[in-house]
DNA sequence: ACCTGTCAAGTCTGG
DNA sequence: CCAGACTTGACAGGT
């Protein structure tokens, strides 16, 4: 089986490499129309060329896997601003598909926990449907729509959980096709386990990404092993390798903020329990420290009886 | 060159 | 019912 790693937005080895390049509304408010045009510009294109650098930097040091900055486009889906990036900036987002697909990159993008579909409120849910459109017309500009995924959480409970999961179920219906078929679902840290998640994930049909922190912030009655074989099921019809996202607690008192790195002795039971189940999975590190934590990680993983490193970014096991 | 406050968003808690 | 906490990287403005 293989283990293959990934990390989360920003390649902090490059040199000023941030695609997160941003302009508040509160300051495109104070500036003039070609100003502000200028700087939307200029931190758009910048965030597309770090993005390529990323990817670059990906296939160089053998990383397979890689989560797209949501903020490649500043106030892209602010209703007083609203501009069109596509048109001019399309030739980039083009140069990035390719770079994906040449390099059989697996990509996402991951949301703020601001899209959701069980908010009570109307204004809520047509946010997060432009939101999720944002992300996807991104995705197909990349021309890498019909592959890369689009992972949320499922959002709050306002005291009723059943309810709450009653309006995600007509809120998401509310979203294209296409774009449901494209969404991934995350289990949280204080809200839905991963027990729930999973059950929501069955059935809409959509992929359960797991998150072993947030599991052991908000575990449910579940062991993460017994949910290996439903979990792998929602996976099945895509053909892709299941996905996982892996990160360490700041400290026992601040549990549920991510490390710096990745503490090995915390991973080893998450990966001997993937190891035990015996299949593949992408791993996704959202450590502070990103790719460098991500390269810590396999580096001593492949230190570990069982485990060789065959890749920058891969262990067989 | 550094530090501090502000910015976005929505939910949840405490008062 | 309302104010503040939560979260996080980036940026503006001040020193």
């Amino acid at each position: 089986m293989i283990l293959r790693f990934g990390y989360v937005s920003t390649a902090l080895s490059l040199w000023e490499a941030s695609p997160s390049r941003t302009l508040t509304f509160t300051n495109w408010k104070k500036l003039d129309e070609n100003t502000c045009n200028e700087k939307l510009y200029a931190a758009t294109e910048q965030n597309l060329r770090n993005t390529i650098r990323a990817l670059h930097y990906n296939i160089a040091h053998g990383f397979h896997l890689y989560r797209m900055s949501s903020s490649l486009v500043p106030l892209a889906t602010h209703p007083e601003v609203r501009w069109d990036y596509l048109t001019p900036f399309g030739h980039l987002f083009k140069e990035i598909g390719d770079l994906i697909k040449n390099s059989a990159m697996r990509v996402s993008f991951h949301p703020s926990q601001f899209t959701l579909f069980t908010s009570p409120k109307e204004p809520v849910t047509e946010n997060s449907i432009t939101d999720m459109i944002y992300h996807y017309n991104m995705l197909r500009a990349m021309e890498v729509h019909g592959d890369a995924t689009i992972n949320i959480h499922i959002g709050g409970a306002y005291g009723d959980k059943e309810a709450a999961i009653s309006r995600f179920d007509h809120n998401f219906n509310k979203l294209n096709p296409s774009i449901r078929k494209q969404t991934t679902l995350e289990n949280d840290d204080k809200t839905y386990t991963a027990e729930e998640t999973l059950q929501v994930c069955e059935q809409h049909s959509l992929p359960f990404v797991f998150d072993y922190h947030h599991h052991l912030a908000n575990p449910g009655n579940e062991e993460f092993a017994d949910l290996l074989p439903r979990l792998y099921a929602t996976w099945q019809e895509t053909n892709k390798t299941p996905k996982f996202h892996l990160s360490s607690p700041r400290s026992a008192t601040v549990f549920r903020a991510h490390a710096e790195y990745v503490d090995l002795d915390f991973a080893l039971p998450f990966i001997n329990t993937l190891k035990s189940f015996g299949q593949s999975a992408d791993i996704m590190i959202e450590a502070k420290s990103k790719d460098k934590a991500a390269l810590k990680l396999v580096e001593e993983l492949s230190k570990v009886r069982g485990f060789k490193r065959i890749d920058g970014g891969t262990i067989m096991v």
